[in-house]
DNA sequence: TAATTAATGCAATTTTGTTGCATTAATGAT
DNA sequence: ATCATTAATGCAACAAAATTGCATTAATTA
């Protein structure tokens, strides 16, 4: 992708342009799946662990990022649509975690949210939906 | 909750009724929510941080509680409904995540899961809803 | 280009997760 | 009830991940 792609999402996220930043974005769009810290610190060999960590946080605050839950206690990140803001994030999409090779990636493809009920004064936000299953490449018997 | 109860828990999943299992299952019972192994901690002030974490593996490995995907990178776990066994789980509820405190609790309504398309030959086989907004305690303007 | 403000790297610390091993306790069989 | 067996616990130690303070460097604005 050319330089100037990345260098308008920071810019339209009010960040400023740096080299790990951009380094950090071409990763995630490269990559198109989620990543955690630690696959930044192996990839991105150049930064201290405390610059990635520190870049990982302000594309959270600024919406470039988003956080995906996750159960395994490491937290990881995807890239967001070009719809996110920082106020306003549309995710709305699944998220499909391989318990075999645990990677976690984005399903592009919007649902439609269940119904559910919340209790009395509770109030929704957003909905993240993470499908658990196995993945094609490790899909022992492929159809 | 009397102590027959718990012990009722731990011997249907052959699990030994010990002090701290007791202590711990009594502990999610009461609290209805998502624990860390922090909450545990602050609050289990008489046994081992590595107890702790042991009991909750077993627990985890039994059946008796499951593992909650947590966008903070801190595991969380939630007691599983009576219908759980270390081998079919049915977790088709949702899970409630303050963005406020924090916190992260169960809803205890089943739901219809949504419909999803996956990609050729992946194949799901759980699905974890998380909706993240504001729980009653701490919503600044209640209807 | 200078002044301003934010990003980076380094050191250090905190928190969380994990393993090995000796000791203690729970269970099942006698 | 007691003993043998097997699992749970506590302690020490370690490993991994998250976080903060501060001096230095770089990016932006005027």
């Amino acid at each position: 992708m050319e330089a100037t792609k990345r260098q308008e999402i920071l810019k339209k996220h009010s960040l400023r342009i740096t080299d790990c930043r951009l380094d950090v974005l071409e990763f995630f769009i490269n990559q198109k799946r989620a990543l955690s810290q630690k696959d930044l610190e192996d990839t991105l060999t150049d930064y201290d662990r405390v610059t990635l960590y520190r870049t990982l946080h302000s594309f959270i605050d600024s919406g470039v990022l988003h956080k995906i839950p996750n159960d395994n206690g490491i937290a990881s990140y995807g890239i967001c649509f070009d719809t996110c803001s920082p106020d306003s994030h549309q995710h709305d999409h699944v998220h499909f975690k391989c318990t075999t090779c645990g990677q976690l990636e984005c399903i592009e493809e919007h649902i439609q949210l269940p119904a559910f009920k919340l209790p009395k004064d509770y109030r929704a936000q957003s909905v993240d939906i993470i499908v658990n299953g196995i993945c094609q490449k490790c899909d022992p018997a492929p159809n």
